[in-house]
DNA sequence: GGCATGTTTCGACACGCGTCGAAGCATTTC
DNA sequence: GAAATGCTTCGACGCGTGTCGAAACATGCC
């Protein structure tokens, strides 16, 4: 009934600076194998796995297993906010508060997801390429190109017959962390990310996972697909 | 830069039981002695100073001395939201979470803070007092007593002559959390509450803080202080 | 001033838990 | 089938820290 012991143990979960990093490293919400979540947090293997079993049982991540692979996600949005809010505690910085929020609109609007497109841009393009017949949604989380969709593909100069596909497919669908939709991933994804990147279409940042859009781009985007950049910049966020 | 460190040491201080009971006790963001706080946390008085300094330097608790009491309250609302948001965690509940914003409403509405009334109903109790001329805040975070407040006391069966002040006064400002106003405390705020409880105004749940008002109560609440039920009952809570 | 109360500081003990080495499973690759 | 990779389990070590007794400090009451 009390959630005072709960508060505790669940804190006492995120403490430990190990699964912090984590945690942390998992806040955009992609699922991580457990030896990246372990060489991020600097510890061995085994530690790394008392530490996600640890965080399993407290129900703050999720796990998939995938061939020899497990991947970790944190458990729900909850976990993020949870996380963020605890964050916002400690030396009490007054600072920054207002910047970090601007850096989260701006990973929230576009950002990478490992080297494709994700945000709401991400969400937005591969919607766009839906409703366009380019892609069509599959079974087992994936997408499968049309015929209309190679031809728009080649004519953007993407030979998709030299793509490889991986062991799960050329075209996977990656569930959004924040806008709860899924976006183009696998190897597709990360030809097309880098292709509007050579295109002049997006920008990366370095040393963060921003993505910035070009005036030429926004045209680019609209005459492609239909995404208008008043229309996709104004959109808030929608909470439950 | 990083908030890495930061979120693992927060969480560090929320993750001892005896701490995490503090912290729960103090959610309504009422100010309270370091004894209480030992005492509600099961721990002696010489493990719960350990504590609370951890807490003070954390940046998760702010103290006031006053004389040889020293009162701690949370450091901020952002604190007793990560404190919330930690609760959402854990044995993922999926029930209640709604019930329980329905009591967080009920006592936001109004509540007792110690033995005298708070919430948005105390608070509009108050500012209909000074709005009448029965009471006028002064210094010292005290409410004093006018001449025609002594008459309207005395109109309603209660003696201020008989009332005992404590040392801080008789009558004091208290912070509301919810509200951000103050609200009538000291001696006469516990007793106004328990003249109103007595005569039917209010009527006080058992194991727990939450104030409900009488049909009759809401009535004399017009007749006196002008506070209409419909208003105070529609008012949404004040997001920043 | 002297005693009582509320709180903090100091010191020592002991339990908990994070850490890694070694070994055990599961899966993929050759 | 054998070797390699990714991950987990087991066991032991050692540091960190929560705990309380004793004492010091501060304040209020008589």
């Amino acid at each position: 009934m009390n959630s005072q012991p709960n508060i505790a143990s669940a804190a006492a979960l995120i403490a430990d600076p190990a699964r912090a990093v984590m945690l942390v490293a998992l806040l955009d919400g992609r699922a991580r194998p457990a030896g990246e979540l372990a060489y991020a947090a600097g510890v061995t293997a085994q530690t790394a796995s008392s530490h996600l079993g640890k965080l399993l049982a407290g129900g703050l991540l999720t796990v998939e297993t995938e061939g020899r692979h497990r991947y970790y996600r944190l458990a729900g949005p909850h976990v993020a906010l949870a996380l963020e809010n605890l964050a916002s505690i400690g030396p009490m910085v007054i600072t920054r508060k207002k910047a970090l929020t601007r850096e989260a609109q701006k990973l929230q609007f576009a950002r990478c997801c490992y080297d494709h497109l994700a945000g709401r841009l991400g969400v937005a393009v591969t919607k766009g390429m839906l409703e366009k017949g380019l892609l069509v949604a599959a079974d087992n989380k994936r997408f499968e190109v049309t015929p209309i969709g190679a031809e728009w593909f080649s004519s953007m100069g993407l030979d998709l017959t030299k793509i490889k596909p991986a062991r799960a497919g050329l075209a996977r669908q990656c569930l959004d962390w924040t806008e709860r939709q899924h976006h183009l991933a696998g190897p597709l994804g990360v030809h097309l990310t880098s292709l509007l990147c050579n295109e002049g279409w997006i920008r990366r940042q370095k040393s963060s996972r921003v993505v910035e859009v070009t005036p030429m781009g926004w045209r680019k985007f609209e005459d492609h697909f239909g995404i208008q950049e008043q229309v996709l910049m104004k959109r808030n966020h929608k909470e439950a």
